[in-house]
DNA sequence: AAATATTTTTAGGTTAATCTAAATGTATTA
DNA sequence: TAATACATTTAGATTAACCTAAAAATATTT
């Protein structure tokens, strides 16, 4: 049995493992929960005797086998979560993440067994990220960021990679939202930033930074 | 902001101040939460530092009204959402109250405030306890407990007092359930045991004990 | 390969929430 | 009221999860 910490480290370096083909580093895991060096090396070394990180002294981290799957089932209680949020409760999908942050930790397997019969079994949650079962297995969709594609290129956003409020706000004010159909009218050299259509309507400016956090189909 | 421990022991102290007029004991107090009576000692000085309790050495612990406010806070949303995993998720009356343990803890105004419009402004909990508004405003209803009525009396079951799981599921087990009409056919004088009569149907035994923990209309 | 910079660990504290054992206050009873 | 019993508090530890500052290991430059 985890402590909420102790979930909370394995979920981020779960993630953060995801993101390199290497182990992950002390001050990766520091940088991504706003806490210290210090303290990530008293917590991997807990969570290595618990047998759900390997860890070796100034090498960084791995998630074991075990640790992968204890992981998803946090990441899937958050998806599960957000989903019911918005699908049941309204919630807009920039204000699901935080409040998600807390459910995710209660602890009870039929209640999340339940939530998801209630649900119909999503397989994806509100910003298009994939919702393991209950064994961890998940499909991702296809997609690439926005970003990578080129003039002329157009698709469906299927996903954002940050869940930022703020950033999901913008995406709102201008018209984008999962299922939108996009078109690179325009894709400017110099800084990287383009001129999209949405669904064959408005065209709109779209920073480097922005179109990097946004996923679409191939 | 109060911790999940400081929760948990204002609501406590509320509960326990509910069932006395006198200040609540130190013991009282560690009895209920299963805790030593040192660390309840070290608790209420934190707590009533915090103003939300009253306390004088050797003299027990009162609840200030900011306490009481914060502690109906707790309880509202206990009840909120026991009745979510009753209402909507199919869980039975004695699966509740743990998962709700948990779940009262989870801080978020706007979540309550959906969660009740989702669950269209519940009155009553699955145990017949009255679910106070944002306000703290709640009105029981007028009710009795079985082992306090006489022979011959009859009434409909309005609320259990006891949420263990075990209590509840001989409820289930000898057919009683909120709503179920009661009728005294007997009423032991040496060990207070009760024959009742349930929906006008069978007849069933049951202890003291039992009695004093369903409460029926007047 | 030294020197320097960066990363990581260790050492030593802090705070919240718990505990046991001892001390002290309050209540009861002979 | 003095002795005894019971309730409560205090003293001193422990554990989890953090921190800062210093030490040690590793990486990068000259
Ligand atoms: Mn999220
Ligand atoms: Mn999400
Ligand atoms: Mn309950
Ligand atoms: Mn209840």
């Amino acid at each position: 049995m985890l402590s909420f910490a102790e979930e909370n480290y394995l979920k981020t370096i779960y993630h953060l493992s995801q993101e390199t083909d290497s182990a992950v580093t002390t001050n990766a895991i520091a940088d991504s929960l706003n806490t210290k060096a210090a303290s990530v090396t008293d917590m991997i070394k807990k969570l290595s005797k618990k047998g759900v990180l390997s860890y070796q002294k100034y090498k960084g981290v791995q998630v074991s086998k075990t640790g992968e799957i204890a992981a998803l089932q946090v990441i899937r209680k958050h998806r599960l979560w957000e989903t019911f949020l918005v699908d049941k409760l309204k919630f807009n999908w920039d204000q699901v993440h935080e409040v998600a942050e807390q459910l995710e930790h209660i602890n009870s397997d039929l209640l999340i067994q339940r939530l998801d019969e209630f649900l119909a079994y999503p397989k994806y949650d509100p910003h298009g990220d994939p919702i393991p079962d209950e064994n961890g297995l998940f499909k991702s969709k296809p997609r690439v960021a926005l970003d990578q594609c080129l003039d002329g290129q157009s698709g469906i956003i299927v996903a954002v990679k940050d869940s930022n409020s703020a950033f999901l706000k913008y995406l709102d004010k201008i018209g984008l939202y999962l299922g939108a159909k996009i078109k690179i009218i325009d894709k400017v050299e110099f800084d990287g930033s383009l001129e999209i259509q949405i669904d064959n309507k408005k065209s709109t400016f779209i920073s480097k930074e922005v179109s990097e956090n946004i996923w679409i189909t191939e």
